[in-house]
RNA sequence: GCCCGCGUGGUGGAAUGGUAGACACAAGAGACUUAAAAUCUCUGGGCUUAGUAGGCCGUGCCGGUUCGAGUCCGGCCGCGGGUACCA
């Protein structure tokens, strides 16, 4: 499609791209967006999700910046004291991975990229506060975190500890999850081993019942967001014992377990424990079988959904225990690779007749499966299904142990940790799935931690006064491994304790530290601390976040750890430990991926405009040749699946853009890619630019028409409102196509007419601003349509004499009427009754039932 | 695997438990025009039917609650997001 050729046809009377210029510089002459403190207005906060810089923008940014700009223009109107601010999540993986694919270094390909992502944002007209923009790669805003950082640390929120991370022994670098593919580094397909590193951590997890808590004030957050918050935090209560080891190694007695399940004891199977579990470790020394075995399950991606779906292996050790509740009964001991030596005590029991893991695994190694309990009718025996029920479904116990025959998982849980505890062989403990946040990076691209290693003095927190700690720009990527490691001199530095040689810490943070208090940072950007306490006081809380679900729990819990933790150390204040009063997640913008394998194995894939579909078939245009389709994912630069928006802005102007972006799709569901519409849209603004032309030409006296849409123009003011106040943007603009429809229709008198206009530009303005003012200027409206106030609803002119009523017969529709909207409820049944369909259905019978639901409808029970 | 969503005409989608398909796109027909573009008008879930009468079916599938279910509940299927080092 010649989107430009249709583009400039259209323009010929309505021309986007003068308009919108005109009214860009409007703005910026009257300065309309930029955001100062004034106690006399209500401020207002809202904020989107700040971009990474990849290069170009897509149509996700266009959908998210647009929908936020709606909230931002719309509160404006309505008398609020607007902040609306934009910065860039620069730092990250794919500059450095640029750096390595095709040269340069990350900071010019970030900087480059931030420029002509903005060049390109700039023409949508977005009501943004540039001068509060602020990359995280820029050394004053990163410096600002390292200072959060130190006080972290002196407020005990940070320390160190062993963790596991991806390694590849081939490019002696760290993967992160994404670049391990099928248990291989994704350039050097060699497999990857797990490594143990000392790594800094966040105690995320020592807030865990706060944060989980406090889900539940967060009344303008999405359900779903929350329930996998609390899901993700995970509390539990479950009980902690050990298993006695029947002659166990020197130091190791017995084996701690924790299970949520010790009403299950009795279908006990065996032991499992971590390959990185003390005793697995003492018994790899001297047995080359279990060595081989543990070095096996230390060849796993650390991450969740790759150890969850490998093959479930275990190795026998041959060490047995006690079972707690009788000596004579000895359990075997198994290594398992599924079991993680972070989560809890790194040991389990498996009951296999109600965990459909331990029931694959003791079916795979032929180990016992106990039944503990039945449904309450279906007492057959567990095969291959494991059954598990709801805790809080009754169950038939087989012979519960303390003394249970009908009853709840949950009661049994509670009753076993009581009588666990009395007889003193096991301790009821509550726990969090949430882990501790490891923050440490072994990359160059990321904010450096300060602090310094030094060989008298340990790790030492870097000085203040020394922030920040830049990272050296004399790097290079064509070597393996991490270049600030190998950096000949900026390692080097005094102890800032007792001014001997010492040296740096050479990891970076986790981005998401980054990302985890801009919001904070956006209301002071160029203040010398991390937060200025008065524009905090005045500005925060953010009033409306906007956001991808991708988000929904790293980056969400992130940002309301770090709330806590800057509070604790006075960067925030109490009533900012929540910071975002409403939160919405939009769907995702996605598209199919266009792929191929390459010579090397590795997939190559292409971008929709290299591609001709035929016959839901795809061909490159370059050569004609078949590539295989991949149904949509959420676009991905990594996967060539993004669309710009430049060619519908270029086309058609910015207005349509943002127009169309809107028009087709409730904001929080997914919506797969289609450029077909967008003329549609330039057409419809095209129409109401006419209109706006035809009525300020025109002269007809007022008449009978007036007070119709007069009334038409208060119900579509109520309906729009409510639209945009609810994120209903599709079915708020359905309604302007509605009311344009009928402003065109109406043969009301010019005055009337043009205050129905006026209107209408001002209720698309948050949408389209740019026509918005346009028309708004050319029917004599006053000012600036963006500082004009938002008109309101007349109650009185709401509500209608008639209303039409459907009748049901059994619930089906038969009838119509139409009556008084105050009629009885008695005559309406009377009117129902005697319809001719009615009358038919009933043949002489009278009703059972008549349910009359006034002013919405009338159903008759036959 | 686990957690969270989503599934409605040819397409995007609308619908406080109350007329399923608003509003659009694409399509078809017509008006205007020498012609085209632009614009305007009309038709439009499926089956049945001479039909704009009437009837039956219909919101992924199966079942339930209700006078009434796209909406609530249970079980499936499919797709998407997250799964702690993608951001």
């Amino acid at each position: 499609m010649d989107l430009k050729r249709l583009g400039n046809s259209l323009m010929s009377r309505y021309e986007a791209t003068q308009i919108e210029a005109k009214w860009q510089a409007a703005w910026d002459d009257a300065n309309v967006f930029e955001a100062k403190r004034d106690e006399a207005k209500p401020k207002y906060y809202v904020l989107e999700m700040f971009p990474y810089p990849s290069g170009r923008i897509h149509m996700g940014h266009v959908r998210n910046y647009t929908m936020g700009d709606v909230i931002a223009r719309y509160k404006m109107s309505t008398g609020h004291n607007v902040l609306h601010p934009m910065g860039w999540d620069a730092f990250g993986m794919p500059a450095e991975n640029a750096a390595m694919a095709i040269g340069g270094h990350p900071k010019e390909w970030t900087y480059s990229n931030i420029a002509t992502m903005k060049d390109q944002m700039k023409p949508l007209g977005l009501s943004i506060d540039w001068s509060r923009e602020f990359a995280t790669c820029d050394p004053e805003y990163y410096g600002q975190q390292q200072a959060l950082f130190l006080d972290f640390l002196e407020n005990g929120l940070v320390y160190r500890k062993n963790a596991v991370v991806n390694w590849d022994p081939v490019d002696m670098t760290v993967l992160a999850n994404e670049q391990v593919e099928n248990g291989r580094g994704w350039r050097s397909g060699a497999i990857v081993e797990r490594k143990e590193l000392t790594q800094w951590f966040f105690k995320i997890s020592e807030h865990a019942e706060d944060l989980l808590g406090a889900i539940d004030g967060l009344d303008d957050w999405p359900a779903k967001v929350k329930l996998m918050q609390q899901n993700w935090i995970g509390k539990s209560r479950g009980l902690e014992f050990a298993f006695d080891l029947i002659d166990g190694p020197a130091g190791h007695e017995d084996i701690a377990v924790y299970t949520t399940r010790p009403d299950t004891l009795l279908g006990a199977s065996f032991v499992g424990i971590s390959a990185d579990h003390p005793l697995a470790r003492h018994l790899e020394k001297s047995n080359p079988e279990i060595e081989a075995f543990n070095k096996e399950c230390r060849q796993m991606s650390t991450s969740e959904a790759d150890m969850e779906k490998a093959e479930k292996k275990g190795y026998d050790t041959g060490l047995r225990v006690r079972h707690p509740l009788n000596p004579d009964w000895e359990l075997p001991v198994w290594i398992a690779n599924f079991i993680l030596m972070d989560y809890g005590t790194g040991a389990i029991f498996a009951c296999p007749a109600h965990d459909q893991r331990d029931l694959d695994f003791a079916r795979k190694y032929d180990l016992p499966v106990t039944d503990t309990f039945y449904a309450l009718d279906d007492e057959a025996p567990v095969e291959n299904i494991a059954f598990v029920p709801a805790k809080s479904e009754k169950v038939k116990w087989v012979d519960h142990f303390a003394g249970l025959d009908v009853a709840t998982g949950d009661h049994a849980i509670a009753a076993t940790i009581e009588f666990a505890e009395n007889a003193g062989w096991g301790k009821g403990v509550t726990k969090f799935r949430l882990r501790d946040w490891g923050l440490s990076r072994q990359r160059y691209w990321g904010c450096p931690i300060p602090v310094v290693h030094c060989d008298s003095c340990g790790v030492v927190p870097e000085k203040k006064e020394n922030l920040p700690i830049r990272l050296p720009d004399d790097v290079s990527f064509d070597k393996l491994g991490n270049p600030l490691d190998r950096h000949p001199t900026w390692r080097q530095c005094a102890c800032p304790s007792c001014g001997q040689d010492a040296l740096r810490e050479t990891d970076t943070m986790d981005t998401f530290v980054d990302s985890s208090w801009y919001f904070a940072r956006f209301t002071s950007p160029r203040a010398d601390t991390p937060t200025n306490a008065d524009d905090i006081a005045y500005w925060m809380n953010a009033d409306q976040y906007i956001g991808g679900i991708e988000h929904a729990i790293l980056h969400l819990l992130y940002s309301r750890f770090f709330a806590r933790a800057m509070q604790i150390c006075g960067h925030l204040p109490q009533s900012a430990v929540e910071p975002f009063n409403a939160l919405f997640t939009q769907g995702m913008v996605t598209h199919a991926i266009y792929k191929r394998d390459g010579q090397d194995g590795r997939a190559v894939y292409f971008y929709p405009e290299q591609v001709d579909l035929r016959e839901g078939k795809a061909f490159l245009i370059e050569d004609g040749s078949e590539v295989d389709i991949i149904p949509s994912a959420k676009m991905s630069k990594s996967k060539n699946n993004v669309v710009d928006p430049l060619a519908i802005i270029d086309a058609f102007g910015a207005d349509t853009a943002r127009w169309f972006v809107l028009s087709d799709s409730p904001p929080e569901r997914d919506v797969e890619w289609t450029a077909s519409g967008a003329e549609a849209a330039a057409k419809h603004l095209s129409r109401v630019y006419r209109l706006a032309l035809e009525c300020s030409g025109s002269d007809i006296a007022a008449n009978d028409q007036d007070n119709v849409l007069l009334k038409e123009t208060h119900k579509a003011i109520h309906d729009i409102t409510q639209g945009i106040e609810s994120f209903g943007f599709n079915a708020a603009i359905a309604r302007l196509y509605g009311f344009t429809n009928t402003v065109a229709k109406s043969k009301a008198g010019t005055e009337t007419k043009a205050m129905a206009m006026r209107t209408l530009a001002q209720m698309m303005a948050p949408m389209t601003p740019h026509l918005a003012e346009e028309v708004w200027s050319m029917l004599g409206g006053d000012g600036l349509v963006i500082n004009a106030a938002w008109p309101k609803a007349d109650p009185a002119l709401l509500v209608d004499d008639e209303v039409t009523m459907p009748i049901q017969v059994n619930g089906k529709r038969r009838a119509e009427i139409s009556v008084a909207k105050d009629m009885p409820k008695e005559e309406i049944e009377k009117l129902a009754l005697a319809q001719d369909a009615v009358v038919r259905a009933l043949n002489g019978a009278s009703p059972k039932k008549v349910i009359v639901v006034p002013g919405r409808i009338v159903n008759v029970v036959i």
